[in-house]
RNA sequence: GCGCCCGUAGCUCAGCUGGAUAGAGCGACGGCCUCCGGAGCCGUAGGUCAGAGGUUCGAAUCCUCUCGGGCGCGCCA
């Protein structure tokens, strides 16, 4: 363990045996990171209580048994009965090196996972909008975190790509005549609202879409073959939208609704043989207890509509079985929007209640809130339509491209526009993963893409300036032995260092991305902090200076590789 | 009507399983102009943590209620 706060762990456990016996050596040590000290122990004060003993006399036991060492270099008793504990700067020191040896802190976990991770989920033949960036955005971004941890992840890219909307399209993309469905797709807005327009307007039309249906679900090959077509379009506009926003979603993870069509009938068969779904109005159901409706009545997950239909339930439900059974998921992550946090536990309860989610497979909704416009609501174009994703990122690009050029214009054109695009992408990216994902923000470029304060260009730039020591001053990376402790500036700074890794951790288990953004803010900050007072390449001794390069180096890796963890790049130079 | 979520500085947000005077950024004001990219650093001002009770040695954090705001509540996904 290379994080100061997780190695005192262990040696709190053995002074708490050895203080009050082997009984309450588990006791939580309450450890904290201190504006008093390095750190502090906060559990004499409810010790005491339990022990019927002064905290302070509690807090002088243990003391008296962690007594020193290279990681507990002094300790003291403050207020009514805080532990406050000074790490030395040897013991930093070589965790540093061993850190910078290896992988930034990171290490597999004992017991690795397969997680699967529901989001994105566009719907074929249809534009991809702003309802669809949060869940890409914060979806991706645990992928990697979860992977970056050894677990294994498994993406499933939920497309909407069955369902009665299909007969209309097809019918609409037969009417285009030579017009090919890559053509078609070109402008999804386009086509999807004259296929809208027309099943509304004209009846003849409405019935032969109607009629299609029929015969999409009962399988007709031609028909298949026409909506494969609204199908491979859809995903090849997909994956530029993904290719541009930096999303490591592929085909191989398309595990779209039609992926489930043959297992629904089983869904409600099983249900209703297990005496869990009942008829309800016409309609197949299943009441998971504790649910109600407006009249205090039980809330109803309908399995199958009046009409013979299966409703989204049941593809949620074969779902699960699918991603437990099939994929053998022991956590399954929904990321999607709170508005559905009622379904999606109503769908967990039946589940449970179905034995298709056992206690050893946790299901988890990653809920978060919407994207508003300047107006705080819902972000719309000035027309008031549903905003296009592709324009929102074409234009964050843009406007990155105008701040660089301004910026840098020395840089020549190529790099110029791979660094827009990565500031570009990387503001929105970081807007939309640095706040409670609870809770809705508001769209804003100005802010998004300012150097000032919690926004991907400051990390970006953070870096970049960095790397840039080293162009300077023609220097290499020295080893990571190179390392020594001295001024409190780099032991702030290196106290952040080692905390990666427990941050990393924090975040797979909650699920929290802000939480990491917050850390890079707060080590990007320790580093100005330390680059104001600790001169690097016109350090006092060739030994300070290699050990403020290796310093300096290991803050460049770490801010990379947490923002290569959110999905977001980190140019070397900007 | 019932349920879920949110309400922290003028603005945008942190605040970890309750812990020592509630923290950042922006904006405002004032310093640092021989500074390795000043896209920086330091400081000042600014908060009844929506409100009221309760639990506790100790509450922004846990419980109850009230007031605001958002969302959901049978055949759309």
């Amino acid at each position: 363990m290379t994080d100061p706060l997780v190695a005192l762990g262990p040696v709190f456990r053995s002074a708490l045996g050895k203080a009050f016996g082997a009984e309450l050596a588990d006791t939580d040590p309450v450890l904290r990171s201190s504006q008093h000290a390095d750190f502090q122990a906060n559990l004499a004060l409810p010790l005491g209580k339990r022990l019927g003993r002064p905290p302070r006399e509690v807090a002088g036991a243990l003391v008296a048994e962690l007594g020193t060492s290279e990681l507990v270099e002094k300790t003291e008793i403050a207020g009514p009965g805080f532990i406050n504990i000074h790490v030395g700067n040897g013991w930093l020191s070589s965790a540093l090196a061993e850190v910078a040896a290896g992988s930034l802190g990171l290490a597999p976990v004992a017991h690795p996972e397969t997680v699967a991770i529901d989001y994105s989920s566009p719907n074929v033949a249809k534009e991809m909008h702003v309802g669809h960036l949060r869940s890409t955005i914060i979806g991706d971004a645990l992928a990697r975190v979860l992977e970056a941890q050894g677990h294994r992840v498994v993406r499933q890219n939920h497309l909407g790509d069955w369902g009665t909307p299909f007969g209309m399209l097809i019918e609409h993309l037969l009417d285009g005549g030579s017009e090919s469905a890559e053509h078609s797709v070109r402008d999804l807005n386009a086509f999807y609202q004259a296929a809208r327009k027309k099943f509304d307007d004209d009846p003849a039309f409405a019935e032969r879409a109607r009629r299609r249906v029929v015969l999409l679900q009962g399988g007709d090959a031609d028909t298949l073959a026409l909506w494969k077509k609204l199908v491979d379009a859809s995903k090849a506009y997909f994956a530029s939208v993904y290719a541009l926003l930096g999303i490591t979603l592929g085909d191989a993870d398309v595990a779209g609704e039609s992926l489930y069509n043959p297992l629904l009938a089983g869904v409600i068969a099983e249900l209703c043989a297990k005496g869990l779904a009942v008829d309800s109005d016409g309609a197949v159901c299943v009441f998971p207890p504790g649910f109600s409706g407006r009249e205090g009545e039980p809330l109803p997950l309908i399995i199958q509509k009046q009409d013979g239909g299966y409703g989204y339930a049941t593809t949620d439900l074969a779902a699960i079985r699918y991603r437990v059974e099939k994929l053998g998921a022991s956590r399954i992550v929904y990321v999607v929007g709170s508005p559905q946090a009622q379904h999606l536990s109503m769908v967990f309860a039946a589940a449970k209640l179905a034995g298709w989610l056992p206690a050893t497979v946790r299901a988890e909704h990653v809920a978060f809130g919407s994207v508003l416009g300047a107006d705080k609501k819902m972000l719309k174009t000035r027309a008031g339509e549903t905003t296009r994703l592709i324009d929102l990122l074409d234009e964050a690009v843009s406007r990155a491209r105008a701040i660089v050029a301004e910026k840098n214009p020395t840089l020549d054109a190529a790099e110029q526009e791979t660094i827009a695009r990565a500031v570009g992408i990387g503001a929105v990216k970081y807007a939309d993963l640095s706040s409670d994902r609870i809770k809705d923000y508001v769209f804003d470029f100005d802010r998004m893409l300012a150097f000032e304060g919690n926004t991907a260009p400051y990390l970006q730039y953070a870096h970049a300036r960095i790397r840039s020591i080293f162009r300077k001053g023609e220097a290499v990376v020295p080893p990571p032995s190179a390392i020594v402790i001295a001024q409190p500036a780099e032991k702030a700074l290196a106290k952040l260092l080692l905390a990666f890794p427990t941050v990393v951790d924090d975040v797979a288990t909650t699920l929290h991305p802000h939480k990491l953004c917050g850390y890079l803010f707060e080590l990007a900050t320790a580093f100005s902090g330390f680059y104001e007072s600790c001169p690097v390449l016109k350090a006092g001794t060739p030994a300070e200076r290699d050990s403020r390069l290796a310093l300096s180096d290991l803050t460049a890796r770490i801010v990379e590789r947490g923002l290569g963890l959110l999905g977001i790049e980190a140019p070397a130079r900007m």
